[in-house]
DNA sequence: ACGAAGATTGGCT
DNA sequence: GCCAATCTTCGTC
């Protein structure tokens, strides 16, 4: 079943993150399905999360959807060269973001494959927001894409990860956002070999 | 108008 | 492990 608006447009992102485990991203782009259960995410909160671009209520172009109702596609560039998939969640006016870091490949493998201009299954194929979008087809074309059209959905397919299963870790690669910097907001599931990289635990 | 930095990845040492 | 790739975005001049 596709997962409904009033999925992404609740208040807790957080809660968002950790349901969106378990779940399945289907792209339908350039006439080929592919499908992906996703195994990894970050919650971005604005306007408190320094580490989400939307921080302070910060609106710039490029920021525009975090203000609007939750439940279409943020895709963004990052260092030149990755698309970086999101979902936007929350009300109108409330900047709260999830990134998609990780998916386990499910169908359209070999389509996956050739995207990423690989020739053997493994992790590398999706484990990454880079990668993950790649494998997918998703291009920064897709931005604002509704995820209730036939282009990119997210399905619930009766899996629910339990609590003991998801692992919370700091976010990757936003050290310099200060005390956000630090928040364990992202979340994957246990054992999952899918995932981007392992967190270090002490 | 200019320049530095960025929610990363892959190739090379 | 280190570093280049590559280009948009945003702060500053």
């Amino acid at each position: 079943m596709k997962l409904p608006q009033s999925f992404y447009t609740r208040h807790d992102v957080i809660q968002v993150s950790k349901e969106l485990l378990g779940k399945y991203l289907i792209t339908n782009i350039d006439g080929e399905r592919t499908v992906g259960k996703i195994v990894e995410t970050e919650a971005y909160r604005g306007p408190d999360d320094q580490a989400c671009h939307a921080r302070n209520n910060h609106r710039t172009e490029r920021t525009l959807p975090f203000f609007k109702e939750g439940g279409m596609a943020y895709v963004y560039i990052c260092y030149g060269i990755h698309h970086l998939f999101n979902v936007i969640t929350g009300a109108e006016e409330m900047p709260h973001a999830v990134l998609i870091r990780a998916i386990e490949p499910i169908e359209g493998i070999e389509t996956m494959l050739k995207r990423r201009n690989l020739d053997q299954l493994s992790p590398r194929l999706t484990a990454g927001p880079g990668s993950a979008g790649k494998s997918l087809g998703i291009h920064k074309t897709h931005n604002e894409t509704d995820l209730q059209s036939e282009l990119i959905w997210i399905e619930d397919r009766g899996e629910v990860i339990a609590e003991k299963d998801i692992v919370a870790g700091k976010r990757v690669g936003v050290e310099s956002a200060g005390e956000s910097g630090l928040l364990p907001w992202r979340f994957y599931i246990k054992g999952s070999k899918w995932v981007s990289k392992p967190l270090i635990v002490k």
